[in-house]
Parts: structure tokens; sequence; C-alpha cells
DNA sequence: ATTGACATATAGCTATTAGTATATTATCCT
DNA sequence: AGGATAATATACTAATAGCTATATGTCAAT
């Protein structure tokens, strides 16, 4: 495994990386970039993926929307939600990864 | 880069890593675990190295005891941590990782 | 054993967050 | 257009987190 030999974080991205993964440390919200990793999702799609109340997803979709993480794009009666951050896919994969 | 393929991750452990990074997801604890990354710190060690108030040192690591990704151990009036949880490094490699 | 100084922990208030119930917005049909 | 239905969003209450001020614990010296 690659390492980065303990170098410290550059403190200028620290907060942001902190930001990126408070919103992420949440069961639901990270099913939810689980299933928009694979490609835009409205927020009933997402709802049916991984079973959740409605209000429960919207709420969790504007909050990560709230800070750049996901992005919003109407689409008729629907609202498709899409992954803005790439870092959410790094750290996505870094949770693969370590349930080895 | 290598990568997983978005496979799912295990619910089994999902739940778990959402505790873990939302441990993480907070500016000052994030940089506690960089202290500790590095060996044994107590308290005041943690304190001097990233200059914040003591009681917020103090509460972040209780916390972070809570969920068991540190360790306390008392040496005289001194308390050393640790960290206890593996992944952290995993999570701490990965943000550095991802500032490229 | 008491005092003083230092190291760490917690109490108490405020602010965020999570979840349930309700409201809004959009479409389709008559 | 108006009303029904489906999709999404928000309001409100309960729980949790964060911060400042204060308390507890430990050691050393007298």
């Amino acid at each position: 495994m690659k390492r980065a030999l303990l170098r410290r974080i550059d403190p200028a991205l620290l907060s942001r990386a902190a930001e990126i993964i408070k919103m992420l440390g949440h069961p639901e919200r990270l099913k939810i970039v689980e299933v928009l990793e694979r490609g835009e999702a409205t927020v009933s799609d997402i709802q049916d993926a991984i079973g959740i109340p409605q209000a429960i997803v919207s709420q969790h979709l504007a909050r990560m929307r709230g800070c750049n993480i996901v992005a919003a794009q109407r689409d008729g009666s629907y609202v498709r939600y899409r992954v803005i951050e790439p870092k959410v896919h790094h750290v996505l994969n870094c949770i693969r990864e370590c349930d080895a």
C-alpha cells in the first residue's frame, strides 16, 4: 500500500477535507453518495435504492448540496442529483479498501 | 490510481465507517489524529502542537475515545493518548492523496 | 497534611443536526 | 382552468455537538 509518509495535510485544504468527510460521516448519506457515484439519480431513485423515507433523502441531499458535494438539476417533476466533489470518490474508495 | 470498481461497501462495515469518518470530520479532530498518528501524545503535547485550548482537545479526545478511535493511558499527571482504530491511518492517507 | 502549580476533565449554555409530519411544486387528465 | 396524483422540499420538535468557564485530579515542596 502506498504511504504518504505522514506528511502533514495541507492546512489550506484540511478544513475542506473535514467538511467533506463530516458530510459523509452518516450511514444514510454514505449510502446516498454510493448510489450517486454510479451516475445521476433522482430523489425517488435514491429512495428506492436504499429504502429510507423520501424526506430524509431530500434533506441529506439538501445538506450535501449546501456544501457543494452534490448538485441538483430539475427535470420536470424530478430533480436529478449528481456528485460534484471529486474527493467523494476518493473517500469511498478509501472506505472500500479499508474493509479488505 | 487503484479503483475498487464501485463495489458496494459492506453494509455490515458501512455503519462503523460512517462513525469513524464522522469523528474525523472536524478540523480540530483531524489535526489531533494527525499528531497522534506519529505516536502517543499527551493532551498538552497535542495542545502545544496545534495551538487550541486544552479543554477543546480534551473533549475531542473524550469523544474519539468514546467510539474507540483512540485510547488513553494515565501516566502520572499526564494522560497519553494513542490511535487504536487502524482505519484512521487509511483515511488520513486518503486525504493526503486527495490534495495531490 | 496542606498549599501551590500543573495536567486533565466536565458542566452548562448555545447552536447544529436528525427525524416526523406537513407543505410545496409539477404534471396529467377531464 | 381545476383537481388529482406524484415528486420534492421544508417546518417543527427532539437529540447531539461545540465552546467557554469551572472543576477535578496529580505531584512536589514545605
